[in-house]
DNA sequence: ATAGAGACCTGTGTGC
DNA sequence: TGCACACAGGTCTCTA
């Protein structure tokens, strides 16, 4: 489901409900999402106090005031919503919190904070998980340790991703799903870059390096569609497509100023290009571009 | 080391 | 209507 874009948008719409909030209760509805949890998950969330929630690529990270951390990762359909208790009554009667039963079907884990009400995480293929680190380990631990640049902020920078990029034959379609090079970017927004930058996602990632390992004028331009994308689709609160939704049910904006996504047969966008956009298969996932403009 | 295929899961849309 | 099949915001593991 989620990629950067979107993770943001749902720890900005979960901060203001779980920091600060004592955890009172924890469900744990099944024994697994993508990996078993932790035996003693329920054990040592309960009784904790969330300090802050922060986001690395595609993961969210809830610091607790014991030294743990929260690991949370929503795969392809995973979600949060957030249930408070209506302020005019001391309690919501359970029966208005789950008006529609497909949706409670797939809701796997329930955290409740008390006078907050609680927050419920959702997720039907269960691609997504949980797990508790330490916070020294958040350097470390396997899943983390590896992630590349962040394409927020300043990080991200042409000099930097040359080293990553020379040599490699791989097309820049996959090279830009590769976590370890720039970290947080999905199907949907690589190829939207990729539009942006007028590069083709079949061109080996190598060919935007000089021999000398300088950056070329399109690894640049490449930089700058990245950072701009992203910037966009968090300023519109992300894409919403099938399942996602914002964690107050608000869906994102982004998935209407998509250029080539999901957009096969649709005309190029780009003004004095009367391509088609096309659509391809890369290492098993679609890859929508312009042929004509995109080189 | 690196590139690609398969695996994990459920839901939805399409064509017969 | 039922059924088979393709496909979906991810990423780990295995194979060449």
């Amino acid at each position: 489901m989620p990629e950067l874009p979107e993770v943001e948008t749902v720890r900005r719409g979960l901060a203001p409900v779980l920091e600060g909030a004592l955890v009172t209760r924890v469900e744990q509805r099944r024994p697994d999402l993508r990996f078993p949890f932790p035996a003693d998950f329920v054990e040592k969330l309960t009784g904790r106090r969330v300090v802050a929630l922060r986001r690395r690529a595609k993961y969210l990270l809830a610091e607790l005031d014991d030294g743990d951390v929260l690991l949370m990762h929503l795969g392809m359909s995973g979600s949060f919503r957030v249930e408070q208790r209506n302020p005019a009554e001391a309690v919501v009667p359970d029966t208005l919190y789950y008006q529609r039963a497909k949706d409670a079907a797939h809701d796997h884990v329930v955290l409740h904070l008390g006078d907050r009400g609680r927050i419920v995480y959702n997720d039907p293929r269960r691609f997504g998980f949980m797990l508790l680190v330490q916070r020294t380990e958040t350097e470390t631990h396997p899943l983390l340790a590896e992630l590349g640049v962040e394409p927020t902020g300043n990080e991200l920078a042409a000099d930097a991703l040359a080293g990553r990029f020379a040599g490699r034959v791989a097309p820049l379609k996959a090279v830009l799903l590769d976590q370890s090079v720039i970290a947080g970017l999905g199907n949907i927004y690589v190829c939207e870059a990729l539009w942006r930058a007028g590069l083709s996602p079949r061109r080996a990632a190598g060919t935007l390096v000089r021999r000398g390992g300088q950056p070329t004028a399109r690894l640049g331009r490449l930089v700058d569609a990245v950072r701009a994308v992203i910037a966009d689709a968090i300023a519109a609160g992300g894409s919403s497509l099938r399942d996602y939704v914002q964690a107050d049910g608000a869906l994102g904006r982004f998935q209407h100023r998509f250029a080539v996504y999901d957009r096969e047969g649709s005309v190029c966008a780009k003004p004095g290009c009367d391509g088609t956009i096309r659509r391809i298969v890369q290492s098993g996932r679609s890859t929508f571009f312009c042929a004509r403009c995109q080189r």
